[in-house]
DNA sequence: CCGACTCTGTCAACTTGCCGACATTCTTCC
DNA sequence: GGAAGAATGTCGGCAAGTTGACAGAGTCGG
């Protein structure tokens, strides 16, 4: 990828959208480019930082395994998504592990020469450290739906959350969250069984308010999802 | 309280140790005191961030709250922490109540006045990005507790937490948690019933590995809960 | 030293979600 | 079009934790 395209592929990024674009091009010219085949495991909990990473396309998986083979899923990114900031500044190890679905290309900053950008350019510190907060939030958020909903409740957040970043919004209104999304792995992000998925999911579709198809799931009434979710709270 | 005396108060910090003490004067200049009676409220979730708060003597206490009632106790802050950053840094309301235990001294470091240091002193930035990854690191680790290790597991864990911030080593080695800690107290730290914690204390303490006293912990054990929390894992 | 209050132990009935097993259905790839 | 594999539906037994109730024990202030 040429460097004005890189620069292109930066900006148009979520994350650096009101970046001035001196600064987007200083990024750019530190990026190197990176391919992952489908599966391939970019980082692992516990690591050294080698970097920053932007995804251009394809889709990680950020995820917490334990030994005997259960695993969180923590994220989904998708491109214009930068992660791996964390250990970036504090310079401890990596939190999760990292890994590809689907082949992707991603963007690295490596560290050395990102934190001498960063000495050069302190005006992106604010930038980043809205980054850190906003991953907080996300967390807090998480902890709380834990803590306080029910089952049913958290699974409508969590549809609800993966259609405000993967839907897409069809002819008669409804959302499509557009990922292969099997309940064996809505469970994964919810610690939950996959068969105390599907019960659910067949509640909810009964009710009327989503449509199961094979591997993926239709959303026809947001709001109701937001009242049961606002309710149990 | 002097300057110097506050100039004292900051350096000691376990945050702000590596800070040189120019920055540390001038922290301290800004720093309001701020006097909380017991049960005070300080802030409440959703209320807009006035300033970063440091607590001088006394406790504080953070939590989320339910419309009916329910609390998730999610830190407890003793003298020398530091905390309120997030909306600091974000601009958007604050994640959680916070309200004096006991009655409390406090710094404030206004908004404004922060935000004009930090712009003047980018060398403070690292500093707090470190102290919101800590935070970030904490919560994940939370989460993964919550999803993979079996309550009994997660109740060891969170001990030796509290044994960490407030344990007060005895003369045979075991170590007090300095804490009015009542099991009730204890079920809000993990969304857990005050019966279910009785029921598992009481099974570590029929193991040897804690004694039980009237509103406190003594950890006799150390390495027997670490093991609980690993096996789980 | 006594009463009020707080904290703890315990029980039974109940709810939620897990796990294993098995049958079905859908998709993909030859 | 026909496997083979992936994803789903469903059931019953089981484990963990909740809730409400009550009794007993510890602490503190007058």
């Amino acid at each position: 990828m040429s460097t004005p395209e890189l620069h292109q592929a930066i900006a148009a990024s979520e994350w650096f959208r009101e970046l001035p674009a001196e600064l987007v091009g200083q990024l750019a010219a530190l990026a190197q480019q990176r391919h992952l085949a489908d599966g391939a495991l970019l980082f692992a909990k516990g690591d050294a930082a080698d970097g920053l990473y932007g995804l251009l396309s394809g889709r990680v998986r950020i995820s917490a395994t334990t030994r005997d083979g259960r695993d969180l899923l923590v994220n989904l990114f998708e491109p214009g998504d930068w992660f791996g900031e964390i250990s970036m500044f504090d310079g401890l190890p990596r939190t999760h592990d990292a890994r590809a679905v689907g082949a992707s290309e991603l963007l690295l900053i490596p560290r050395a020469r990102f934190h001498a950008l960063l000495a050069a350019q302190p005006v992106l510190y604010p930038h980043f450290m809205r980054m850190l907060c906003r991953k907080l939030r996300r967390s807090f958020a998480w902890i709380e739906y834990i803590a306080f909903l029910p089952m049913s409740a958290r699974l409508a957040a969590r549809l609800l959350e993966l259609a405000q970043d993967y839907g897409e919004t069809q002819a008669d209104g409804s959302v499509l969250i557009a990922l292969h999304l099997p309940q064996e792995e809505l469970g994964r992000m919810l610690s939950v069984s996959r068969q105390t998925v599907s019960k659910e999911l067949n509640a909810l579709e009964a009710r009327g308010w989503i449509r199961l198809d094979y591997g993926r799931v239709l959303i026809r009434q947001p709001e109701a999802l937001e009242a049961l979710v606002r309710g149990a709270a």
